[in-house]
DNA sequence: CCTAACCA
DNA sequence: TGGTTAGGG
């Protein structure tokens, strides 16, 4: 998913803390399916509620935007609207490589390959429009504000940091760069040691920052170049050129300045190129929203979690007496949120 | 992913 | 107390 640029790009490992104050614009999608690809059992099922609906981003929403607003985070949800036309092919491919994953997390599971069943389980993951409602629904109740993208979220993220609503763009992806994302934080979870699954291996995962700026500086190269660099190695709205990644990439553009000459010196073509590069320039963004975080509606969150979801109501209002700590709960937290 | 419980 | 892991829904 996403464009491959990471390699070329700076990253600055911080704590959790250094982003006390910061309004962090998320992106919905990526996270939600962050969560039901990982939120799962050993077995590879995900988290679901007694009628047999999947709950792995409910639980997801709830624990980690309480982590982080007890951090002092001010999160936003940005969710995708109607993609590009020219989206399509990847769309097609992401169902087909689901349908595909899902049949072969079956085969795994009959044979009794457990390793193999969970990975294919996970590739299986689909953020649906139900999940996206559910999880709308949770934001609201929980206090969190939320908003909807014209076309894609990341595009809409980005414009809200470059505009300063927003400090940092919140997503595992890098494709936020091309949209003129200024800073993007990654790894946005709870500081602290993460077991690999199924191996004996322990790594730091600790949040990282990006600076759009700082990479373009250090690769001495401007934005559109950097366009061009991810789509020489392909995009949502392009696959790439053969045997071309990023280190290649870049000293192709570096070498003929932009993707026109690189695709001339190759004798290759990209399909509908200006309109795909102008996309990432400027993409559709609106201003209609209005971010306020509010006093969570204690009893809203446990209708919709506990009664309609079977989520203990122990730990949902364990979970509620973090937020409203850190959220219009008290007076003494009230100046900083307003 | 995250929490909670368990054990050294 | 902190590392580890089962269970969450």
């Amino acid at each position: 998913m996403g464009t491959d640029i990471g390699d070329l790009l700076l990253k600055d490992a911080i704590e959790l803390a250094g982003l006390s104050n910061k309004v962090v614009a998320i992106d919905a999608y990526n996270t939600l399916y962050q969560f039901l690809s990982i939120i799962r059992q050993r077995d590879g099922t995900p988290l679901k509620d007694s009628s047999g609906q999947i709950t792995s981003h409910l639980s997801g929403i709830l624990y980690r935007l309480t982590n982080l607003i007890e951090a002092g985070v001010k999160p936003i949800f940005v969710f995708d609207g109607k993609p590009p036309d020219f989206k399509s092919d990847t769309l097609a491919k992401r169902h087909e490589v689901r349908e595909s994953a899902t049949a072969k997390w079956e085969d795994a599971k009959a044979q009794g390959l457990e390793e193999e069943a969970y990975k294919y389980a996970q590739a299986s993951s689909k953020v649906t429009r139900e999940m996206i409602d559910d999880s709308v629904s949770l934001l609201e109740l929980m206090g969190i504000p939320y908003v909807k993208a014209p076309s894609e979220g990341e595009a809409q993220a980005s414009y809200m940091v470059q505009k300063g609503d927003a400090d940092y763009i919140g997503s595992q992806d890098y494709d936020s760069f091309l949209f003129g994302a200024p800073r993007v934080v990654r790894n946005l979870t709870i500081t602290g040691k993460r077991k690999l699954p199924k191996k004996n291996i322990y790594v730091d995962v600790k949040p990282e920052v990006l600076s759009l700026e700082d990479s373009l500086g250090e690769l001495g190269i401007t934005r559109q170049q950097l366009i061009d660099i991810a789509m020489c190695v392909g995009t949502d709205y392009n696959t790439g050129l053969e045997k071309i990644g990023p280190k290649r990439a870049l000293k192709l553009v570096r070498e003929h300045g932009d993707i026109k000459a690189v695709l001339e010196e190759l004798g290759k073509d990209i399909e509908d190129l200006d309109a795909k590069r102008d996309f990432f320039m400027n993409p559709p963004v609106t201003d209609d929203y209005e971010l306020k975080w509010i006093k969570p509606d204690r009893a809203g969150v446990i209708d919709l979690l506990c009664k309609k979801h079977d989520f203990s109501e122990d730990r949902v209002n364990k979970a509620l007496d973090r937020l409203e700590a850190n959220m219009g709960g008290s007076q003494s937290t009230l100046d900083q949120w307003f």
